[in-house]
RNA sequence: GACCCCUUCGUCUAGUGGCCUAGGACUCCAGGUUUUCAUCCUGGCAACACGGGUUCGAGUCCCGUAGGGGUCGCCA
């Protein structure tokens, strides 16, 4: 039997991280096995679903480059198939009509639970078992003649031949309901497994006030599609050794359900910053640097090519994510730039510094041709004749010409901005704070 | 409340009865390198929730307790 497996998001343009990890492991399993990876869209809610919001969707599964098979499947295109089916349940005695609870809303049709007790084998979990008196009916048409989630969800599995159902912890209840329909059907019980949930930084599920666990969140915020991928697959399964860093086809190749946790996990986002520094250094130039590009146009930074490209370059190994490029290249484009407060305070209000700076200043007029090398050996040898420390020296200098006291080597970073900048910066400086 | 589930360093995890004085990674700390920050190198802190069994031997098996979570909709 062909594994089959299936992501089921309703778009509702916010697409969960929890959710998107059990799109993962469903794209992984189906990958390991030789099997397909489906997309079904259940946009029943026709409120939130919205052309757009499935636009997001599909955005978010290229990005995290979850490629799947055959067309998706809309749900809302099945509604006449799942009334269908209720008939049929109907006409079976496997469901009944009632006016539950004399709501005067009409007659719905609830689905007759066999009466038995229920036991499954579940992927990650274990046996799980049910008794039944343990389980209620339950409705799968309302009254107004619509569906209810568990009968379309499990007739769209059926339609799609879903072999493996691989979802959240939080549908363990369900597939007790489930099982039941599927035999009800008559069709094939599919295999299941839930995995754990995803847990805030406080180890509380994601509420709507943790506004921080949408996929885009973690775009805009700067992480790349391929680390977040790799993060996400690795909380709650591992492949046995200690092997982190893994490719997509690592990856594929090693997974597994039994070597998923049966336990919460809890995001760290200083171990994501961590991956996505590697992955930003894995990168090819070119790559990273139509990234930095793509940064500064959105940040509104007209940048000559050449003079980006050594830039980008100085910064390459410091950037962890995308988000940080703008934030340590900024300076390089902007005479006019921020200055941080307390590198101000700390490192250029002191005594002499408005004199050191004049001087180095001097040196660097003098100098015949101004680059890395050249600087470099001028700086050492105005530390040592003048008696200061190279602390001294350099700190107000990279302020000067930056406005922070981090950032790439110094002499390097001289080079790049050149004569002209680093002179003109270096008197501002001066007659902003020194003066 | 009822029914299910979960519990190894702060976090993600390895561990499937002896190889565990519990390993790795992130974080943090210290030292080294460096003009600074970052990187890098070295080292360090830090965990089997608790209590009973079973066993020659338990993080690993069983039972309780505690804590946490899920579900209990004409939401999905």
């Amino acid at each position: 039997m062909k594994v089959r497996t299936r992501f089921a998001p309703s778009p509702t343009g916010n697409v969960h991280i929890g959710n998107m990890r059990a799109a993962i492991y469903n794209w992984l399993f189906a990958r390991h096995h030789g099997g397909q990876f489906l997309l079904r869209v259940e946009d029943t809610d026709r409120e939130r679903s919205t052309p757009e919001a499935i636009q997001t969707l599909l955005d978010a599964m290229v990005w995290l480059k979850l490629d799947f098979d055959e067309e998706p499947l809309y749900q809302s295109t099945r509604m006449e198939a799942h009334l269908e089916a209720a008939e049929m349940l109907l006409s079976k005695g496997l469901a009944y009509k009632e006016d539950k609870g004399g709501t005067g809303q009409g007659e719905c049709v609830i689905f007759r639970m066999p009466g038995t007790d229920s036991i499954f084998e579940d992927g990650i979990k274990g046996t799980l078992s049910k008794k039944a008196e343990n389980m209620q009916d339950f409705v799968i048409v309302r009254s107004n003649g619509t569906p209810v989630f568990h009968l379309a969800n499990v007739l769209d599995d059926i339609e799609q031949n879903v072999t493996h159902v691989i979802r959240g912890d939080d549908h363990v209840e369900n597939t007790f309901r489930h099982i039941a329909l599927y035999k009800a059907l008559g069709a094939d019980v599919p295999k299941y497994a839930h995995l754990p949930m995803i847990v805030n930084a406080q180890g509380k599920p994601y509420s709507k006030r943790d506004g921080d666990a949408f996929v885009g969140d973690f775009r805009e915020k700067g992480f790349l599609g391929e680390a977040l991928f790799n993060y996400l697959a690795l909380l709650g399964w591992s492949p046995g050794d200690d092997r982190e860093i893994m490719s997509m086809p690592e990856m594929v190749e090693a997974f597994s359900l039994e070597r998923c946790q049966s336990s919460a996990a809890q995001v760290d986002l200083k171990k994501l910053t961590w991956m996505n520094g590697e992955y930003m250094l894995k990168l090819p130039d070119e790559d990273f640097e139509m990234i930095c590009f793509g940064e500064l146009d959105k940040a509104g930074i007209d940048a000559e090519p050449e003079y980006a490209r050594r830039i980008f370059k100085l910064v390459r190994e410091r950037v962890k994510t995308v988000a940080d490029i703008v934030p340590m290249t900024g300076y390089f484009f902007a005479d006019e730039f921020e200055y941080d407060e307390q590198a101000v305070r700390k490192k250029l209000q002191k005594d002499g510094v408005a004199d050191t700076l004049a001087k180095v200043k001097a040196v660097f007029e003098s100098l015949e041709i101004f680059d890395e090398a050249s600087t470099d050996k001028a700086l050492h040898d105005f530390v040592e004749t003048s008696g200061l420390g190279f602390g001294a020296v350099m700190a107000p200098v990279r302020i000067a010409v930056s406005g922070v006291q981090s950032g790439p080597d110094l002499f390097p970073l001289l080079n790049v901005l050149g004569r002209e900048r680093v002179l003109k910066r270096i008197e501002r400086t001066t007659g902003l704070f020194l003066s």
